[in-house]
RNA sequence: GCCCGCAUGGUGGAAUUGGUAGACACACAAGACUUAAAAUCUUGAGAUCGUAUGAUCGUGCCGGUUCGAGUCCGGCUGCGGGUACCA
């Protein structure tokens, strides 16, 4: 039994694949255009499987979209400006610029193994400057309609070190090197109005029905528009320097009587205005600052607050007057900074009011309760209900107490109603080398200028040096010195790069054109975008793919494009998980040098220590539960990598990954190969035509394989390649089953065609190889998707179960069109059904045609 | 904390979207072939009881809607993703 050589013959038809360009795509092409795109990744150094995984699906769709004769772009590139080059250029005394083209290199040494179908010809990274240079550009084309401006804004502080950290480098509150306690403080930094776009980018999810509805619902909850009401409490004896107005803003004036208390942020002005005369609340406020700027932290972090012994005036009762606290919780970029709480109807401020001792009123009455008895208890009641200890409110329901509010409030001209979104704009700025450096200049007489156009890339310099904490462009001697654009005088370039975002937010552009000397050829982009499947990790649901369409939006705006959308289908795929090993020792060890006993324990080959399986988990390095897609491809081939992280699991979960998955798919590429090799009957002659009339087997397997070219063609159009997968295997089954009869010989041949068809998307190397052997001399990658005959896929009968009470006991065989009534009849004739119906009396019988039948008998 | 998911045999999962739960695969067991091993082929299997025909139970937990619920609704538990400077 002769056995397929997947790494010769795979190298062979990659060959083939880059010798005859199959997979150049043409912009100018006559055919409808497709475009397919993974996310682009990251050069870390190696690839990963959860890459691999990635990659093939695009390439199945990529692959199948070919065949059915669209023009398909499917490019690659990378996401190459990060903190890890820096690290690694702190760590391992390596340039950020070489240790990430070594790392591209590698990759893409590796990603060719794979086989994928891409033009290799628009690759880019968004670390050249050719690349950046056009970022650049854009950024200034933003910066001139208005969408770009400068404010202080909060970033962690490592007192230490004396640098910014991200907030992954922030451990426990920590900075991740020095150890020390993370302040925040504030620098100048450059945002992105995407805000101007809040509305927009909410409705434009509506138009957006080809993304999965979690991604949907999480970027509407992020960009979280609320209707509410804006009003300024009056502050009672404003001290000097403090305005008499305090703005707050609530999505829930119905409780406006409940309130107890007023709270501000501890970077709200009139903190600071009042910390100036005391000490005690500027300790307060320093206090509040110890800790990093994530959301999750000061969310989670105790509920502090101080009292600063200011007063505001009730808007509906000038004798009843509200303490003001500066409270830890209170964010000062949503809304106005300050809020008015009512302890009854919010957690938080529940816990709050308990813990200083402030008045819990309630203001809702559940429905169902009696007012005169009604008390609550040890948590607040969040549901609707009827108002009550709230005046003119009371009686009213909940909703519409909260319009009654609202309207009164505008009729006395105190407040007005206002929609309030929680998205803020984007800073972009990062005090770090290895990035896209933001193109602008200080000057002391003309102030922020933008660098001129002709003038761009502004490079970032080679010789830097990580030597000491903080950004290297800042402490370079000459790089930031220049002139101004505007007035000639020497004037200081803008040391900040931009957030790696910004690149990943208009790449999926610049493909259409990889080597215009503009961002991109603007009729080109019109024509391809939008991309009509984007696929990568769920983990990008918010940020990215929300930057991505801001950019786009943007670039609308500016008058760069017209494409509103930038992704038309978006399929979110899980990730790659490993079963984890540890040693005796408690060492985590690699699943390659994993082996077993007889007894089927574990024990490692280098040291021979025992081990146990552990949880799985995500691959990381940390656990040591990785997998090299480099070797799995030398052993067995890109074709059974590729098989494996299609099957089984449905894209969108996780994946698990196990050796014997792996050899199962290998099982599969040998068994195609022996059903080409030596087919269970001899198969007619290349391009015999299979007989207009067939019975028994053959007609059987010919209806099969049509059934299985539909079957699996509505799978892939909606990415479910485990079912394709399920689906291949059965129609092999089917095939290896064929026996000798009238027409065999033909409808075998055309049902292994089809099969290597079908397969190809999948594993591209084998379908080339056992295409040939049929005796084609064309590519499979040119060669047409197969169509199904319709009246070959539909049955004459359906099975049908037939349940009393709802528990099957028999099936029945009937004609696809049988009438109710008769269905009915058969049913309840049938011995197994008398059996269960005998002595009780049918009531109802349910007919659902085609699926089931239920006697309803007591 | 908040937002969003997910949970089905020993394992990964399927179930025409409210209609026969467990397709397909992995692992396992028995058998065939082989000097032997590998490979391959055949057969078996959710659990419990039973020699068996079969019966009962069964889709994380508790409850509800329905002739009928893995699927819909309410309440939990566990795990995962995001949380604006990881990418």
């Amino acid at each position: 039994m002769s056995r397929y050589n997947a790494k010769a013959t795979e190298a062979k038809w990659q060959k083939i694949w880059t010798d005859g360009k199959t997979f150049k795509t043409e912009n100018t092409s006559d055919k409808p255009k497709y475009y397919v795109l993974e996310m682009f990744p990251y050069p870390s150094g190696r690839v990963h499987v959860g890459h691999v995984r990635n990659y093939t699906m695009g390439d199945v769709v990529a692959r199948y979209r070919r065949a059915q004769g669209f023009e398909v772009m499917h490019p690659m590139g990378w996401d190459a400006f990060g903190m890890p080059a820096e690290n690694a250029a702190m760590e391992r005394k390596v340039h950020p610029a070489d240790w990430t083209y070594d790392n591209i290199a590698n990759m893409r040494e590796q990603l060719k193994n794979v086989g994928l179908a891409i033009d290799w010809d628009r690759e880019l990274a968004t670390c050249d400057p050719e690349y950046y240079g056009q970022e650049q550009q854009i950024f200034i084309d933003f910066f001139n309609a208005g969408l770009i401006y400068r404010k202080e804004s909060w970033v962690n502080w490592d007192p230490v070190d004396n640098t910014v950290l991200a907030n992954e480098q922030v451990i426990d509150g920590k900075g991740w090197r020095s150890g020390a306690e993370v302040e925040r403080r504030q620098l100048s930094q450059w945002f992105l109005k995407i805000t101007d776009f809040a509305d927009e980018l909410l409705e434009g999810l509506g138009s957006l029905d080809r993304w999965p509805d979690k991604v949907r619902l999480m970027q509407e909850n992020w960009i979280g528009r609320s209707e509410g009401l804006k009003f300024n409490f009056e502050i009672v004896d404003a001290p000097d320097g403090i305005d008499t107005k305090l703005p707050v803003y609530t999505t829930r004036p119905d409780t406006i009587f409940g309130a107890s208390f007023c709270a501000i942020s501890a970077d709200h002005p009139v903190a600071a205005a009042l910390a100036e005369n005391n000490p005690e609340i500027a300790a307060f406020i320093e206090e509040c600052r110890q800790m990093g700027t994530t959301e999750e932290a000061i969310e989670k972090a105790e509920k502090k607050g101080f009292d600063t012994g200011l007063k505001v005036y009730h808007p509906f009762d000038k004798s009843w007057e509200l303490p003001v606290y500066i409270a830890n919780f209170v964010l000062m970029d949503y809304g106005t900074g300050a809020i008015f709480a009512c302890p009854a109807g919010d957690q938080r401020d529940f816990d709050f009011a308990t813990k200083y001792k402030l008045p819990i009123l309630p203001i809702v009455l559940p429905t169902g309760e009696d007012a005169g008895a009604y008390e609550l208890g040890e948590e607040p009641y969040l549901g609707a209900g009827t108002m009550i200890n709230s005046r003119f409110l009371d009686g009213m329901d909940t909703k519409d107490a909260l319009a009654a509010v609202i309207d009164r409030a505008e009729d006395e001209g105190w407040g007005e109603r206002t929609v309030n979104f929680r998205l803020r704009d984007w800073g972009v700025s990062r005090q770090r080398y290895w990035g896209t450096p933001i193109p602008f200049v200080h000057c002391d007489d003309c102030g922020v200028v933008p660098v001129k156009s002709e003038d761009l890339p502004v490079k970032l310099p080679d010789d830097v040096s990580f030597d000491t904490p903080g950004n290297p462009l800042e402490h370079h001697p000459t790089w930031k010195n220049t002139t101004c654009p505007k007035c000639g005088k020497p004037a200081r370039r803008e040391t900040d790069t931009m957030d790696t975002f910004v690149d990943s937010s208009w790449y999926f552009l610049r493909f259409c054109t990889p080597e215009a000397d503009e961002p991109f050829d603007t009729d080109v982009v019109n024509e391809w975008m939008p991309v009509n499947q984007y696929i990568g990790g769920v983990e990008h649901a918010i940020l990215h793919l929300l930057y991505a369409r801001f950019f786009t939006r943007a670039l609308k705006k500016v008058g760069r494009t017209n494409v509103e959308e930038p992704f038309e289908g978006l399929f979110t795929q899980g990730m790659v998980n490993h079963i984890t090993y540890k040693d005796s020792d408690g060492e985590w060890v690699f699943p390659e040098l994993i082996r077993k006993k007889d007894d089927g324990s574990l024990f490692r080959s280098d040291s021979g220590l025992s081990v146990s399986e552990g949880r799985v988990e995500k691959m990381s390095k940390s656990k040591r539960n990785v997998v090299d897609p480099d070797d799995i491809i030398d052993q067995y081939g890109a074709d059974t990598a590729r098989w494996f992280v299609l099957s089984d699991s449905p894209p969108e979960r996780d994946l698990l990954w196990t050796e014997a998955g792996i050899e199962g798919a290998w099982r599969f590429v040998q068994r195609i190969y022996r059903m080409v090799e030596e087919p269970s009957i001899a198969l007619a002659p290349v391009d015999s035509a299979v007989p207009e009339s067939l019975e028994g087997p053959a007609l059987e397997l010919r209806k099969t394989t049509h059934k299985t070219i539909k079957g699996v063609t509505t799978d892939i159009e909606n990415l479910h390649f485990n079912k394709a997968v399920a689906r291949l295997y059965e129609f092999a089954n089917a095939i290896s089953g064929a026996k000798e009869a009238d027409g065999m010989a033909e409808v075998l041949r055309e049902a292994t065609e089809t099969l290597i068809l079908l397969v190809g998307p999948a594993m591209p190397h084998l379908a080339e190889e056992m295409w040939a052997k049929l005796g084609h001399d064309t590519l499979v990658a040119n060669t047409a998707w197969p169509q199904a005959i319709e009246a070959l896929t539909v049955d004459a009968t359906v099975k049908m179960a037939v349940q009393v009470n709802g528990k099957v006991r028999d099936t029945i065989e009937v004609a696809k069109d049988m009438d109710k009534q008769a269905i009915e009849a058969m049913a309840l004739d049938l011995a197994n059904v008398k059996k269960f119906t005998d002595g009780n009396t049918v009531r109802k019988v349910i007919v659902v045609p085609g699926r089931i039948v239920n006697i309803v008998a007591n």
